[in-house]
DNA sequence: AGCTATTCATAACT
DNA sequence: TAGTTATGAATAGCT
């Protein structure tokens, strides 16, 4: 959310990683009690980070009467939820196996494309498909490109940054060691001098 | 949040309250959600409304484990559900998504092996590498479109052909029967004239 | 841990 | 109920 968009994806750097979990914990857990405030509902949350450490929120401090009233919830008296809407999980599975089949269908035109006998056998029309898919895939591939040369940028203009600041500092080091030696110069030229020069 | 602080108390309007319910508890589960793939931790979240509807998230959409690795992290005992049960839904996605996965990762590497690099992680260079593919292909693409376009538009051309000298055959022959009937109806008519006209 | 520059979430409004 | 916008919050990348 700051200096710079998040990838949806598991952060690889272990350091990074713990960072943004205490962080974001603390923000989940903090709107976790600003609903249950502001709503009047009641709200569990726990939370295991990788190394199986334990942290939760529950509305009322009681985790158990929450966790039953969930598990009777569920278990007891509520099929018709799962006829008239799916569950949270239900619904990112589906999404999720929707973005996979076209992420693999754009994969296999490409694939098609370049292996089924090439263009041979494909009419105007399926050209002009073809022709529209890679149109995209090109302008996919652009934006990615220039949202890589301007995080490249910033990151110049940081280093560029850096090395003015500490140029200016040596520049200064040197102009302050120059006036230092000419100053010497001047006390050693002056000792040899042995009479009055004006 | 926006327009004006929110005070930490109880929303008193009902509509207000319902509106920022729906609100803060998809904001809530999103950042669940966004936790357990950024972080590598697991996380269930249940809510209930005032009203009583219950709304959850479970990192591997098994709320059940959740429940009973919280209770057995709580308490140190063995709780009541034992067994994690998927629902026939569950496996049946989970399976799908991991089949599709693998999939792509195997479109994908061809990808890779044939443009030599991947799509995920590209840098400027290696962006701007896959472009040039990119436009070569659709150039390619492009010049065999109007091949086919001009080899279509010859066909039509020698369509046309046939079908105007079909045409013009026909109408000559329409030409010729109708000259034939007239000279029948002529006949016929003049075999009906009992006497001389003129 | 603490500090910004940014992105995100959302309260009020339409 | 859903969509828009101005603004407050959360937080990624640094130090």
């Amino acid at each position: 959310m700051a200096r710079g968009k998040v990838q949806m994806k598991r952060i690889e750097n272990p350091v990074h990683r713990q960072v943004t979990f205490c962080k974001r914990r603390a923000g989940i857990l903090k709107k976790a009690k600003e609903l249950s405030v502001l709503c009047d509902a009641e709200i569990g949350v726990f939370i295991f980070s990788a190394h199986g450490k334990l942290f939760e929120y529950a509305s009322k401090g009681d985790m158990q009467g929450l966790i039953d009233r969930y598990t009777k919830s569920t278990t007891g008296e509520t099929p018709l939820h799962q006829e008239t809407e799916y569950s949270a999980f239900q619904k990112d599975a589906i999404e999720e196996i929707n973005m996979l089949k076209k992420e693999i269908e754009s994969l296999q035109q490409v694939m098609r494309f370049m292996f089924g006998g090439g263009t041979g056998t494909m009419n105007v029309d399926e050209l002009h498909v073809q022709e529209k898919h890679l149109e995209a895939l090109i302008y996919h591939i652009r934006s990615t490109k220039m949202e890589a040369m301007f995080q490249e940028i910033e990151t110049l203009k940081n280093k560029e940054g850096v090395l003015k600041a500490a140029n200016s500092f040596l520049q200064q080091k040197m102009h302050e060691r120059v006036e230092e030696m000419a100053a010497d110069d001047f006390a050693a030229l002056a000792a040899s001098v042995q009479f009055p020069i004006f």
